[in-house]
RNA sequence: GGGUCCUUAGCUCAGUUGGCCAGAGCAGCGGACUUUUAAUCCGAAGGUCCUGGGUUCGAGUCCCAGAGGACCCA
């Protein structure tokens, strides 16, 4: 490699050292022996060596365990001059390797171009040192892969934030709370998956360019698609796809996909996130309620043990059943007032006023009543909590009450006052629907970008039957943070969305 | 969008009221060392103090603007 081809920003000092690294790549050129040679001898995994080697103890302690090929990267190296303890990583554990210069002979001179963060193999019988480690002793060594940049410190991790989340895989070499973590929220939807299949659901996918994302109150990304010369959009939800196939006979459909919402980012908001929508079919917004109960319990028993997980302080309790509270019982509770007796814009903006709320400007009724709810009401719900039955206003896509025609079968999912899910019983009026629709098309006249917009062919989907549903929203992000007991989103994405530098 | 805080060696961090040539540990380099495990010991190196202006005899430090990040608020 020569100066050119490295990055620019890199400093003397750092050129200084990969350079160093370099000649030791070349010097075992010079010696016939390649630095990324193409495979490896290895036998075992680290891991599945000390479950060896602890057997071999229980039936014959106190002596020589039996040979292994063991490969992984060195995380430290400790040189006495004639004896060497390298401590060897993969993804299933650590082991040591004793190497010493009487038993390794020409290999011996390996350990000079061994550096931190390079992959080596290691043969030898599995031994204890006399400090009683469990250790490979060494009859050969080999360079696996010659690495040029030096890796983070060994003791206090990588800790510059920034870093973590730019160079995740040096997070992860280095952290292995971070590693742990992002392997949970792998788990976490992987055991979602297994629940949905148990219960017979059929996993699909579908499109996530559309031509006018819907099926959800968000601004879209846009793009082109070129052979058609034709804009695009990046989905916002899954929603109106997942209902088509309800039509077309699926009757337990979900997908599990990503989501992009072209919309601020931070603690809590990443945005391109990941979420799990189902739609059954000859169920409401109740079944779906204990469907989810039974969901939450079964994962965070399968990731944690239990359904009662750790959060913060204290902890979160998914023994089903999960608390419910209907939204006309919830503000009275919480704010005094049946919100249904202020059903103007500036009823509500009044109400708003005596709150202490801040009100969002060019604000129709329903973002008001919803900025009401997330300040005053929704922080309330740590453990799990249902929240039912929405005003039909912030609700386009639902199906009235049979008690009151301004409210609709919907609930949210609190947990930890955070929106974890959201249900309907499915609005499969066509009529109703289309009138929905128009209404939000008058409102994105009137200002409000985040208005849904009609979407001619679902109407037609509709107008050929869609039997009774319940339909469920659910983020999987925020459920990887709550398993987990992460503050940020950021912990339980690879590779958050940052600012180009 | 607003506020507060952060950015110093590859990594982790010090840096006094503005005052000699900006320090330490780890890593790296040279040397010693045959049971270490944050190995130890000796030696020599390593800096765009985030960037650009300004104040000052003198700026890592104070002021202004900008970049990136973290947290809080709307």
């Amino acid at each position: 490699m020569t100066e050119s081809q490295q990055s620019a920003t890199d400093t003397r000092y750092l050129r200084e050292i990969i350079g160093e690294r370099q000649a030791k790549a070349e010097e075992l050129r010079g010696r016939g022996i390649d630095p990324y040679p193409p495979r490896t001898g290895r036998t075992h995994s680290i891991g599945e060596a000390l479950d060896i080697f602890a057997t071999h103890e229980v039936e014959a302690p106190d002596s020589e365990g039996p040979a292994v090929v063991l490969a992984g990267r060195i995380a430290a190296l400790r040189n006495m001059g004639r004896i060497a303890f390298i401590d060897l990583h993969d993804d299933s554990g650590q082991i040591q390797i004793l190497a010493s210069k009487r038993a390794l002979g020409e290999d011996w001179q390996l350990i000079d171009a061994f550096d931190l963060g390079d992959f080596v193999e290691a043969s030898g019988p599995l031994i204890r040192s006399r400090r009683g480690e469990i250790s490979v002793q060494a009859d050969s060594i080999a360079m696996l892969t010659k690495t040029l940049r030096p890796p983070p410190e060994k003791y206090h991790g990588l800790q510059d934030v920034e870093t973590r989340y730019r160079q995740r895989y040096l997070d992860l070499i280095a952290n292995e709370e971070a590693k742990e973590i992002l392997r949970t929220r792998s788990r976490i939807v992987s055991a979602m998956r297994r629940f949905m299949d148990n219960r017979g659901f059929l996993e699909v996918e579908t499109p996530v360019l559309q031509t006018e994302a819907g099926g959800a109150a968000a601004r879209p990304f846009l793009t082109h698609f070129n052979a058609l010369d034709e804009p695009r959009q990046l989905r916002i939800a899954l929603e109106l796809h997942l209902k088509r196939l309800i039509v077309g006979g699926f009757d337990k459909v979900y997908e599990i996909g990503r989501l992009f919402r072209n919309e601020g980012f931070g603690n809590r908001w990443n945005p391109e996130f990941t979420m799990m929508e189902s739609y059954e079919a000859y169920t409401d917004y109740h079944g779906v309620a204990e469907m989810v109960e039974a969901a939450l319990s079964y994962i965070s028993t399968e990731i944690t043990g239990s359904t009662r997980v750790p959060w913060g302080d204290g902890e979160l309790d998914f023994t089903p059943p999960f608390a419910r509270v209907t939204m006309v019982d919830a503000v009275k509770q919480h704010v005094g007032v049946d919100f249904r007796e202020y059903p103007t814009i500036e009823a509500m903006e009044g109400l708003l006023r005596e709150n202490g709320v801040a009100i969002p400007p060019d604000a129709g009724w329903g973002k008001l009543f919803d900025e009401l709810v997330s300040e005053r009401v929704e922080p309330h719900l740590q453990q799990p909590t249902f929240l039912l039955d929405y005003p039909l206003a912030i609700s386009p896509l639902a199906k009235r009450t049979e008690y009151d025609d301004t409210l609709v079968e919907r609930f949210e999912l609190f947990v930890g006052g955070w929106e974890l899910g959201n249900a309907y019983t499915e609005l499969n009026d066509p009529v109703d629907q289309r009138e929905r629709f128009e209404e939000q098309l008058r409102l994105k006249a009137a200002g409000d970008d985040e208005a849904e917009l009609l979407d001619e062919d679902f109407i037609v989907a509709l107008e050929h039957g869609m039997p009774p549903t319940g339909g469920l929203g659910m983020g999987m992000d925020r459920l990887a943070m709550l398993m987990t007991n992460s503050q940020s989103i950021r912990d339980v994405i690879l590779f958050p969305q940052m600012r180009r530098l």
